[in-house]
DNA sequence: AACTCCATGTAAGGAGTTACATGATTGA
DNA sequence: TCAATCATGTAACTCCTTACATGGAGTT
């Protein structure tokens, strides 16, 4: 039940039609809460008839761009799911189940995929870094601007976080015998 | 994808009945893909049906035990699948949207929230570190084991940055004025 | 008229969640 | 025999993903 209050965020942020929320979903609110514009479309349908948000008037038709802006109650109910109690998700984290797999069955090639898997997270982290720098200079410290540097400092940590495990994670298949599990090497 | 392989594993390293998979997902291989039992149950069946796996010879009847074992064709499409290229999932952390949220209207009750989601993380940091003690004694470190201990380090590390982040983060909030964003301050 | 964007959608299916149903076994 | 527990399922629903469809506007 997230995604109908990270678009009332986003478009408390800034009243937008849906192709410019799919644009943000991919940049600045995407980063930590992805959507696809068919998502986006239908979600937005249904907070307007909910009478969370409501689209500006416009030219109905098809084809057209169509404004939403959100309704007090939309924002009331976003204001109560900001502190309502929701239990962390526990890891679901595809590589890890790999990583047992391989432990059973043989890893042939998954070195390169580790590799791969840091040189993403090696540029994810530097995308966040140039924005914390761009954005989030010493100065200029007031309360929002303050909650919205933890969020990005919890992608950065993140990333820093995959990037040294996945590191380690190498150097301890490099010392099984060099290619141990390398897809040239004998699995 | 990623549940038929995560049952392949866990039926390779122990042939099970769908109950016993679903304890074990209760636990260790549940600690980074979870899944009930009638995910199981369902998953089981199509494996079945796909030839990846088959059940032992026993009473077919409702309400009976059915113990399963993965064929060579199982093994086979579980080697291939550690190898794939499979990009990593953008993050997806409802928590972080929540504080972006608040960074918009105001986070009257967050700090308890935060405070709770410590909790739940440190005892979790502290059931992996009994496990690591348990289970990877300095002594008897051949590859498998290595692997196993690769994936709990990470299990360990996720924990440990949330802990870190979750408490940077209430020092954060404690800054803004005391009791700013909890519920009986005023937001 | 054909082509290319921009913008908003529909359709189908996979994966996960929640609630409920049914049969077998065991113990009081 | 009654209840509890073990074990295997069904059903309905939501969310997400992938592929495709449709209409408008500007260009050549």
């Amino acid at each position: 039940m997230s995604l109908p209050h990270a678009i009332l965020t986003a478009l408390l942020e800034k009243p937008s039609s849906g192709l410019e929320l799919t644009r943000r979903f991919d940049k600045s609110i995407g980063f930590f809460w992805s959507a696809t514009h068919q998502q986006i479309y239908r979600e937005l349908g249904r907070l307007e008839q909910s009478g969370l948000i409501r689209s500006l008037p416009q030219p109905p038709s098809r084809g057209q761009r169509k404004e939403y802006e959100v309704l007090p109650a939309g924002r009331a109910a976003l204001v109560e799911w900001v502190a309502q109690p929701q239990d962390p998700k526990p890891i679901r984290e595809p590589l890890l189940l790999r990583l047992r797999a391989a432990a059973t069955v043989g890893g042939r090639g998954l070195a390169e995929e580790l590799e791969r898997h840091l040189a993403l997270h090696e540029r994810q982290l530097a995308e966040y870094l140039e924005i914390e720098q761009d954005d989030f200079p010493v100065e200029r410290v007031d309360e929002e601007n303050r909650l919205q540097h933890r969020v990005l400092s919890a992608g950065i940590g993140l990333e820093r976080f995959w990037v040294a495990w996945l590191r380690e994670t190498l150097s301890v298949l490099r010392e099984e015998g060099p290619g141990a599990l390398r897809a040239d090497g004998r699995g």
